[in-house]
DNA sequence: TAAAAATACTCCATAGGTATTTTAT
DNA sequence: ATAAAATACCTATGGAGTATTTTTA
């Protein structure tokens, strides 16, 4: 299972219909209904009821609904995290050292740079 | 993104070694490498430092690996809770139908058979 | 009959593999 | 010198498209 296949069941479920989906989803009838067909395989559950024009969920499907839901939601959070926490990790940093002191700073400053490869670090050795 | 994505990165976090992720992951090495780095850019954030020998988790790498793990536990739910749903839809019913009562009886068994296509429904016309 | 899904192919994007190079201990 | 990741290139699985054939209302 992948989150394509999520992706393609919520359009499916929104509009109950695989042509206004795969219009939706900027792909071609065919292969979602194979996308959807290779879903209800893996979790060997059918979805859908395809008996009428207008095809419906089943009991699992409503409940699979929720949760494929939800599982788009955290993927959003993650990648939404992930991006908040880089943003602590980037900007400028600019350092002064006093004479004397430059293997300290270079160890500690080394190590700084490689957990926030995004922060730019400059250092000058001299008064100013 | 997809869960592919996910399942690669958690086995790297573990690890904080490609060649070891990659031997659990019954994959080669270098496809490895793409796709966590695949991964880095459709975030937009690294998740890794590659300067050591032995790599190490950004602060947003950290931050990923909390909601990526919830991620995976969300896709396992989901999975359960369709394969549960689905149990309390399959069975056998064996359905007795008093005479003059057909015309109704069939379109309720009907409905029901479309709603629960995992269910085998037996009718009989007759007395027993 | 008409609208929608399934089927049967074809094509190609990309996941995955192999060989090699680079890098950092 | 060695272990591990990156790079380059190749292969092939399967995602997506096109054409057509069922279905069912």
């Amino acid at each position: 299972m992948e989150l394509r296949h999520i992706r393609y069941f919520l359009a499916v479920a929104e509009y109950l219909n695989f042509s206004k989906a795969a219009q939706e989803l900027h792909i071609a009838q065919p292969p979602l209904s194979r996308q959807i067909r290779q879903l209800e395989d893996d979790l060997g559950v059918a979805l859908f009821v395809r008996n009428k024009r207008r095809i419906v969920l089943t009991k699992a499907g409503r409940v699979f609904l929720d949760e494929a839901r939800k599982l788009v939601v955290q993927a959003g959070h993650a990648t939404e995290a992930a991006r908040h926490a880089q943003k602590g990790e980037s900007g400028f940093v600019r350092v002064g050292i006093a004479s004397g002191l430059g293997g300290v700073v270079c160890r500690v400053v080394g190590d700084y740079c490689k957990n926030y490869p995004a922060v730019n670090v400059e250092c000058r050795w001299d008064n100013v």
